[in-house]
DNA sequence: ATGAGTGCAAAGTATTTGCACGTAC
DNA sequence: GTACGTGCAAATACTTTGCACTCAT
């Protein structure tokens, strides 16, 4: 474990989702958790794929990744914040409040910020609909200091 | 036609845009352009092939959908709204101030939505960081009212 | 006339699925 | 022991591309 996130009471969180949906808790699953919070940033599949089965201790192959990952998304531990080029950037949530993304479209670059105005903004506007928003995203794409100067 | 966009001052600011880019200026690329201001909704791009596939004046393949969606994206008819399911979701924005959308992940819908004010914060954090925007996406998925009450 | 555009079919990506085998319970 | 989970390879879905033919200039 290379960083701070608490994966244990994580895992045990997750044994309890699984358990409600009559899903069997298995050492692949658990071990998934541990990889993405050692990977500990944003990252597309094929990345997560290749870094994974460079690892010599643990092993998840590219299908049970995919389906890990949509069981993940559904218990809340990752999210999809970028759709970029046909590809979906994810990013581990797990002891972070929400945010939003700055994308450079020269350097790919991502930048993070939180706005508080914002996600009221959203809930109003959600209001005025009768909406119920259950999750949002917004990108921004742009061009990055460096990328701007260039 | 059928609805109110002019597309022949639109066509003729493509024919530019081609122009300026030593492109040519050809029939399918400006049919395309009456067949999506036809359109006039959201587009999947196999709704779209299918759509225009069962018209009998005006024929465009696929790959050359793809093509051309590529250009006018660029150009700055057509934006990808939404992205879910792995799938783009088009609009054809000409004449039409920008919005963002609400999506119901039950049944589909889509709620488009006016909102200066995160127009403005959006603004004021690219400023912060000294990121020069190009465009940008919000998505809130949630549940439409009917959805709520079924 | 010439080179870019188009349509088709084939190839590329990203993701999902069927199936045989393994493992949780 | 049984049913669900996993890994593999095959299938699918979406998008791009090579090539021969066509059309804009």
């Amino acid at each position: 474990m290379l960083m701070g996130v608490n994966t244990e009471e994580l895992k045990k969180a997750f044994t309890e989702f699984l358990k409600k949906k009559n899903m069997k808790i298995t050492k692949t699953r658990l071990d998934l958790i541990d990889l993405i919070a050692d990977y500990n940033k944003h990252f597309e599949i094929e990345e997560l794929v290749n870094w994974i089965s460079s690892r010599t201790d643990k092993r998840v192959s590219r299908s049970t990744i995919y389906r890990t990952i949509k069981l993940l998304e559904e218990f809340g531990a990752i999210k999809e914040v970028i759709k970029k080029d046909n590809k979906t950037i994810y990013e581990f949530v797990v002891g972070r409040s929400h945010h939003d993304h700055l994308i450079c479209v020269e350097c790919g670059k991502i930048i993070e910020f939180v706005s508080e105005d914002i996600e009221k903004l959203q809930d109003e506007v959600c209001e005025a609909y009768s909406f119920k928003p259950i999750h949002h995203r917004l990108e921004i794409f742009g061009l990055c200091k460096d990328c701007q100067e260039k």
